[in-house]
DNA sequence: CATATATTTCGTCAGATGACGAAATGAAAA
DNA sequence: TTTTCATTTCGTCATCTGACGAAATATATG
């Protein structure tokens, strides 16, 4: 593999907000609009923050009916984004805005937000 | 810790020459002449890539005469350093350039570069 | 089919990043 | 102390990034 490729791992963790959006869906698959909502961003920054985290295969898609469901990609095929999804588990725990939204996740309804 | 602090190390991580250089660095230490041998940037460019990976405790730089020696942290205070310096160790084996950088860095002598 | 809703794509803009050469700094040698 | 040489700091520039709103797309619902 080239070494552009690996520095597009490191880069697709380089932002606050893909960092939290990883946590968060480490508890559960969430739709965009869920996303949106805890971060606060506008729905079109996070379906970008996304698509990079799909395209580097951090995350996968599923579609459910009118949302997009994302999730953790359960089988990462290259070794850094396998030990990388561990290392985020430890390294964030400690982190005021990602336990913040951790709780958020757990009490958001994408019925009652998203409309 | 801050998750801005958090995000600073894997920028640091997000440059292909800091990734070379921090490979480069698990074989010995390095002044900032060899390592602008091997990369073959400006040594103002080196400095500066050497500074962030300093500034994020991946490196430590020492004195020696008219050089500054660069090396790998030995004792890196955040748990995040810690683990990747052992992922690069293993995500990196496989890099073209990374493997070329290295035998370059077994023939390199300072003496006859740095004039 | 027409409408409503969730998401993506596109265009734009401000700010960050990485490159360079020139000037400044600091330590060794003459 | 003057000169030399390794390194850092500074100023500049082109490119990348992340934010937004508007327009396009896709899918359920009336």
């Amino acid at each position: 593999m080239n070494l552009d490729d690996k520095v597009k791992i490191f880069k697709a963790l380089s932002d606050a907000n893909r960092l939290r959006i990883l946590r968060m869906l480490q508890i559960r698959k969430l739709c965009v609009c869920e996303i949106t909502e805890v971060l606060g961003l506008a729905t079109s920054t996070v379906s970008k923050h996304l698509s990079i985290l799909r395209d580097t295969g951090f995350i996968m898609e599923e579609k459910d009916g009118k949302w997009v469901n994302y999730l953790i990609n359960p089988k990462p095929t290259d070794a850094l984004l396998a030990s990388m999804n561990s290392v985020m588990h430890v390294l964030l725990e400690d982190v005021e805005t990602v336990r913040k939204d951790r709780l958020k996740v757990m009490k958001v309804d994408r019925i009652a937000i998203c409309r």
